[in-house]
Formats: C-alpha cells, sequence, structure tokens
DNA sequence: CGGGAATCTAGACGCTGTCAAGATCAGGCA
DNA sequence: TGCCTGATCTTGACAGCGTCTAGATTCCCG
C-alpha cells in the first residue's frame, strides 16, 4: 500500500499531519472563510481517509479554530514588522500597526474571515464538552487573539508615556483602533468595490479622524 | 389530510408560507448566527415538507439572506427610534446612533451575525447563476445595508452643517461612526464577559475618542 | 524478532441541501 | 355545478457532510 511517504521517514508521522492538515485548511478556507470548509475534503488533498483528521481535531469547530489560530500568528507577525518599519513616531506607528491589520485582511480575506467566524465562539461557549486531545485550543485562541491586541496596547502606552496620547486607559484607546480597523476591513470585504490601494487611503483618512481624537492637540 | 390552517383561509397562502418561514429563521438564527441554520428543520417547525423552502428561497444563501434582511430593517427602525429620542444635538445624536446600533447587536446577536455573515458575501459575488424566483435578494439586501449607512451620513450632514462637525466628505466620516460600532459590536459577541450595561458604557467611552476627532475642538 | 501501543483506515449512521416527479389544491370558465 | 389548468406543496431519491466504532496497519522498544 503506498501510504504517502512524508520525506522518506514516516517517523511519528502523527504530528506532521497535523500540521499538513492545518496547512491546506488554511489554503481551503479561502477566499471566502471557514462555511464551505470540509474535513473530508481535507482529508482527501492532503491524502489521508476520511476520518482521519478526527484524530487531531474533536471536530470541524476545532479545526477552523486551528486555522484561525494560524491567521492570528501571521497576523502579529505582520504588524509587528509594519510597526519597526514605521518612523518611531506614536502616531505613525498606531497608524502602521492599523493599515497593516487592514491590508492583513485584504490579502488574506478567507483566513481573516476564519479568525472572526461566529462559528468559533459558538462551540467556544457551547460545548464544555471535552475534546478528544485538542488541549483546549480555544483558550489557545483567545490568547493568540490577546496577543495581538496587546501589540495596540503597547503603541498606546508608548505613545502616552511620550505625551503625544491623551491619557486614559490603554485598553480604552487601543480598543478604538483595533474595532475601527476590524470594522474597516469587514466593510472592505463585503464590498466588492475598490481596488486595494484605494481602500487602504481610504482607511488612512478614517484612521487620520480617529488620531486626532487620540492625540493630544 | 389536515394540511394546516392558515386563519381558516388557505386562499394563496403562498406568500404568507414564505413570511412564516422567514419568521421562523430569524427565530433559529439565535443566539450563533446562520451557521447551524436548516431549511429542513425550519420547514418542519412551520409544518410543511422538507423541501417546501426551495420553492420560496433558491437555497440555504437564500433564506439567511431574508433573515438579514429583516434584521437591517429593524435595525434601521432601531436607530431611527434612538435619534428622534435623543436631544436635538448633533454629537449626541451621533453617539445614540451608535449606541442603538450596538445595542441592536448586543439584544439580538444571531440576527446581528447573520446579517454580517461571510456565507452571504460568498453567494452575492459567487454565484451570477439565476436563482429560482427570489428577486435577487442580494441587491436588495446591499440596499438596505445602505439604507443603515445613510442614517449616519445624514447625521453628518447635519452636524456640519450646524458647524458643529469638521468639513469632510460625510461618508468618510460617517464610516468612522459605523466602523467603530460594527467593530466594538463583534468584540463584545465575541467574548463572553461583562454586562450588558457594563459593554455600553465601555462603548460610550471608545465613541467619545472618536466624537473627539469628529467634533471642531 | 515479536508484542503492545500509537496511528490510521473502513464502514456505517443520521443529518444536510438540492433536485425531479407526482399529488393536491385554488379559482376561472363551461 | 363540475372540470381544467396552473400554481403550490409533497414525496422520494441522491450525494455529500461530520462523527462514531471497530478493526487494520505501522512503529517503537524490549
Amino acid at each position: 500500500m503506498p501510504r504517502k511517504q512524508p520525506e522518506d521517514r514516516p517517523y511519528h508521522w502523527g504530528e506532521k499531519l497535523r500540521s499538513d492538515l492545518i496547512a491546506e485548511a488554511v489554503r481551503q478556507v479561502e477566499p471566502w472563510g471557514m462555511g464551505r470548509l470540509s474535513t473530508r475534503e481535507v482529508a482527501k488533498v492532503v491524502g489521508v481517509s476520511h476520518a482521519a483528521p478526527n484524530h487531531y481535531f474533536a471536530n470541524r469547530l476545532a479545526l477552523a479554530a486551528a486555522v484561525a489560530g494560524v491567521g492570528f500568528e501571521r497576523m502579529y507577525d505582520a504588524i509587528t514588522v509594519a510597526v519597526t518599519d514605521a518612523r518611531n513616531r506614536p502616531s505613525e506607528q498606531l497608524l502602521a500597526a492599523c493599515i497593516a491589520y487592514i491590508d492583513f485582511a485584504l490579502k488574506n480575506p478567507g483566513l481573516y474571515r476564519t479568525m472572526y467566524a461566529a462559528d468559533l465562539a459558538e462551540r467556544l461557549n457551547d460545548s464544555p464538552r471535552g475534546m478528544r486531545q485538542g488541549t483546549d485550543w480555544f483558550s489557545n485562541l483567545s490568547q493568540l487573539k490577546a496577543r495581538v491586541f496587546g501589540l495596540f496596547v503597547e503603541l498606546v502606552r508608548d505613545g502616552q508615556s511620550r505625551d503625544v496620547f491623551r491619557r486614559g486607559k490603554p485598553d480604552d484607546v487601543a480598543r478604538v483602533a483595533t474595532a475601527l480597523s476590524h470594522g474597516l476591513a469587514r466593510e472592505f470585504l463585503d464590498e466588492e468595490l475598490g481596488s486595494r490601494i484605494d481602500r487602504i487611503a481610504h482607511a488612512k483618512q478614517v484612521l487620520g479622524v480617529m488620531l486626532t481624537g487620540i492625540e493630544i492637540r
């Protein structure tokens, strides 16, 4: 039986399969999100039996959550890079972070939609039922999400300590930035109109209004 | 055969069935959105055969879109009432509109999630294929969405003409408000923490920052 | 080299959305 | 009044899905 050969060495090929499944799932959520994501289809493409994913993910949602986790990690990286590249001024850094956030959504629409899919929140609060061996993916997911949010909080803190941003609970101010970015991204994804460049420009405009509210005039 | 009696008069009971299906579907999307919405289940509760919905909705998505349409209508009404009740000052009216938006989402989480479900956008741009008789529900949906947005634009226009809000394209300024409201609502729905009152208070805080950016200082 | 555990497969179940064909009904025309 | 026609709904079927259970395969280690 030509089972499939992971680099000719099926040594503990278990974890390799897990990551392969996730990688393929990440591919399959583009561009519309996890709506059509099918464990059977993922398994078929990877080359394993239709029930193989069940051994690594308690259910379809758990697989989607893993995909979302990958999304948050990539997004974290993208924002980090953007902030590093920006000039060392709080306003510009915060703006860069927001733009990176939105740009990530535009470039990875399906992944982004998966990250914020309602269905994830569902099983998250729905099932106290123990998952097979998934080592509670949802707390992991919240953690990754919080990690991204933390980036914004840090920028706000920095801006405040440098007397560029108004005082106030950093979390609140950061939330303005993330909520606004999130809202803009969603609206961009739902509409079909406009090039990426146009949308980024539009976003900068809108975010400028936000900055006006945050900065010490 | 006790077919079911719509007020004892099965006179053209067709359209009655359509609205019954929608009404039941609106019920079934709570609280987690259209993820688990099932045409068969809706049909069962309404008391018709499992394939009856197909005669009024091209597919599952079309039914969900109808639900979303109801959502936008109700939201429009809620915001209108809130604005009317607010004092006649642009800032307070805009704030009231945003709060009403968020409050609607908190009170009708499933409906709200359905309104902004990724899956809807999917078939929206995906299938040029003619629907059976659904009289293109998606353009109707965009229209209803735009109608809600129009409320915000109008408020901004009013504020600008009264020299309370900064100048600038009303659409851009309005988008700050809607995007921020949307983002806040989504974040509230995804987290489980916090009472409704707490969240509204938090939202007011955040929206205050936005107003600072919009108002002429 | 062989036994035991980890890993994956095979098959089945109930559910889903969707389609095609037939039954049933309403209302207009004789 | 009674049939006829078209609209309306039902029935049955099909493929696909997620998930469960039991069994086959593979790997590791003594």
